[in-house]
DNA sequence: AGTAATGATGTAAAGGATTACATTGGCAGG
DNA sequence: CCTGCCAATGTAATCCTTTACATCATTACT
C-alpha cells in the first residue's frame, strides 16, 4: 500500500501539500491539485487512518451499543443513527452487548482507549467506566442515550413518552369494554418498563381501575410473555397489554394455546411497532415508536457535543402512536 | 490521558519495559512487572490503539456485513461470529450494507484502508473494491463469506446445503399429501435462492411434480411473500414453501387474508427457523440453520487466514434440520 | 578464573499522516 | 523600482507505541 511520501515524490511535490489536497482542496492550486490527484488514483493511495487518528487524535467512528441485536426493534433504530453518522462524516461501530454489563464495559473502553469518539448506548445502563468521565465532563461527554431514559444518569437522551403510550395502550383496551387488563411488564430495572407501568397504572386509575390491572413481570422476549399469559388468561383477563410486540407475539400464541381466540376471547395490545407486525395473526394493535428518528436524533446529539456546541436540549422526546389493527377488539361481556 | 512514557518514568523504567509488561508480561521480572502494573493502575493508562495499530499494522479488528441488519436471521449469526472474534481477541466491525453495493463498497474500503484487518461478508456480492485483492491474494486474502456461496467469487465460505435443505421441505410437503405447490423464492440473483431452487426441482422431479410447482418471485421480505401468496392462493395450491420464515409469515398471512386457514386449507413452510418461528400463529415449519456456527466457523476461518495458517477446508458445509411445527397438515383433498 | 550462555532491561528507529511555522514568488500600490 | 502582502508550498516536529538490537549483570560450566 501506498504511502503519502511515495505519493508526494511522485507527485513532486511535499506530503503537506498531498495532505491538504485530500483534507482541504481549496487551499491548494488548481494544477497541483490535479497532478495529486492523478497520482493519487494512478497509485490508488488511501491514507491510513492509525497514522491519521494518531496525530488528529480523533477517529472518525462512533460506538452504538445495543443490548440485544436479535430484537428487531432497534435494527430501525440502528439504521436511523447509521444514516445520521453517515451524513455528518462518522462510520458507526455496532456492539451488541446482550443485556450483559461486562460486555457493555467491554465496548465503553473502546471511548476511554479513543477507538472512537463517542458512544450513544440504547440500553438503561451507563457502562461503569464511563461514571468517572459523564461525573467529569458532564454535559460535554460525548455519549448520548437512546430509547431509555434515566434522569440520574446525567446524559443527553432521545426517546419517547414511554408513560404516555403506555396511558393510551390501556385507554384504547378501556374504550373497547375491558375491565380485567393483564399487563405483562419489562424488567423492572429498566426504566422504561417503569414508566410504562407508571403510565398504565395512572390511566388505569382515571377509570378506577387501578387495583384490577393484573401485573406479570417479562423480560420483552417471547418466551416470557408466552408464560407470563398462560397465568394471566386463567385469571380471567380479557385483555393483554404487552410493553414490546415480541411479547405479544408471545400472548397471542399464548391465547391460541389455550384454546381461545384473538380477539374475540382476548385481545393483545404490544409496543413499538415492528416492521412484521402487521403480518402477525393476527395483525397486531400496538404502540407505535419513530424508531428510525431516535436513532438519528440521537446520533445528532452526540455529533453536536462532538463539534464543541451546546446541544439546544438535552432531553428529546418524540412523538408515538397508537396503530389499531386486528389484534384488539371489543370485552367480550360487553353488549 | 497517560502516555507509556509518563507511566515508565513514574515507574522508574523504560518505555519498552512497561510495553512488554502489557503485553508480553512473562519477559519482565515479576518486581518489574509489579511495579509497572501498579503504576499503569494509579495512571489509569491504556496504550493508544491507534499508535500500535500504526506499528504494528494490525487493527484487531475484523469487519462483519450484514445485507439487512433488520432480517433476525442475522442476529444469531451476528452472535456467532462475535464470539468467535472475541475468544480470537477480535473485536467486531459490523456493517448493514442494506443490500446496496454502494455501502458495500464503503465498508470494504475499511478493509483497504486497514482500518480492519478482515472481512467477513454475508452477502452474495463480492464488493468491487476487494475483487483486485481476492484475484491477487487469492486464497490468503482475508476475505470469507458466510450463508452464501458463489464458488466464482474465490473465497472461502461457510454455509449449509441448500439444495437439499430445499429439497427436504418439498418431500415434507409431498409426504402430506400436496401436489400442486407453491414455492415463493428469493431474489435470482441471490445464489442460495437458486440453489434452494435448484433443490425444490430436483424433489419435485423426483415425485414427478416438476411442471406442476408455481413458481413466485420474492426478496425474502413478508410484503413480498404475502402478494406472491395471494395469487398462488387463488391459483388452487395447497402448500407453500416459501425461501425465508419472514416471507412464511408474509403468506400465512395472505392464507388467513383470503377466508382460508394455516394448515387446514393451505400449509406454510419456511426456511431458517427464526427464534419467533415457532411463536407464528399456527407455529411454523421450517429448514432450521444452524446460524450461530454459521457466524462462528466464518470467524474461524478468517482468523485461520490472518494467522497465516492455510485453512483446511476453504468450504464448510454445515448440517441442517426440517423442524415440523403446526403450519404443515395432510392435504385438504387427502383421504 | 575465564568464557559462554542466559535473562533483564534500555536505546532508538520506525510506522504514516497532519499542521504550525517558514519560505518563496508574484503582484499591487506608491 | 521598492515594499508589503498574499497565496502556494515546503520543512520538520509531533502523535504514541512496538521491537530489533545493544548492553549489562548473573550464572553455569570447564
Amino acid at each position: 500500500m501506498a504511502t503519502i511520501i511515495e505519493v508526494a515524490a511522485a507527485a513532486g511535490v511535499s506530503t503537506a501539500t498531498v495532505s491538504r489536497v485530500l483534507s482541504q482542496p481549496g487551499r491548494v492550486a488548481e494544477a497541483t491539485r490535479a497532478k495529486v490527484m492523478e497520482v493519487v488514483e494512478a497509485l490508488d493511495y488511501r491514507p491510513n487512518v492509525a497514522a491519521r487518528s494518531l496525530r488528529t487524535l480523533r477517529a472518525a467512528k462512533i460506538l452504538l451499543t445495543v443490548p440485544d441485536i436479535s430484537n428487531p426493534f432497534f435494527a430501525s433504530v440502528i439504521r436511523g443513527a447509521e444514516e445520521a453518522a453517515r451524513d455528518a462524516g462518522y462510520a458507526v461501530v455496532l456492539g451488541d452487548t446482550r443485556h450483559d454489563p461486562e460486555v457493555e464495559d467491554q465496548y465503553a473502553e473502546m471511548l476511554s482507549r479513543r477507538e472512537v469518539d463517542g458512544l450513544v448506548f440504547l440500553g438503561h445502563r451507563l457502562p461503569a467506566s464511563l461514571e468517572a468521565l459523564v461525573a467529569r465532563q458532564g454535559a460535554s461527554a460525548p455519549v448520548v442515550n437512546g430509547c431509555e431514559y434515566s434522569p440520574e444518569i446525567g446524559v443527553p437522551s432521545v426517546h419517547i413518552d414511554n408513560a404516555a403510550g403506555s396511558a393510551d395502550a390501556i385507554e384504547h383496551l378501556v374504550e373497547l369494554g375491558h375491565r380485567e387488563i393483564g399487563v405483562i411488564t419489562g424488567p423492572p430495572i429498566s426504566p422504561i418498563s417503569r414508566d410504562r407501568l407508571a403510565g398504565a397504572l395512572r390511566a388505569a386509575e382515571r377509570h378506577g381501575l387501578k387495583d384490577r390491572l393484573h401485573l406479570r413481570e417479562g423480560d420483552y422476549g417471547a418466551d416470557s410473555a408466552h408464560r407470563a399469559a398462560r397465568t394471566l388468561i386463567s385469571e380471567g383477563v380479557t385483555a393483554l397489554f404487552c410493553f414490546s410486540d415480541e411479547m405479544a407475539l408471545g400472548a397471542i400464541s399464548a391465547v391460541g394455546a389455550a384454546g381461545l381466540s384473538c380477539p374475540d376471547d382476548v385481545s393483545v395490545i404490544g409496543f413499538d411497532d415492528l416492521p412484521l407486525a402487521r403480518f402477525f395473526h393476527p395483525a397486531l394493535t400496538t404502540i407505535a415508536q419513530p424508531k428510525g428518528m431516535i436513532g438519528r436524533r440521537a446520533v445528532e446529539l452526540l455529533v453536536g457535543i462532538l463539534r464543541g456546541s451546546e446541544p439546544a436540549e438535552r432531553q428529546l422526546t418524540l412523538a408515538h402512536e397508537l396503530i389499531r389493527r386486528a389484534s384488539t377488539g371489543p370485552a367480550p361481556n360487553t353488549r
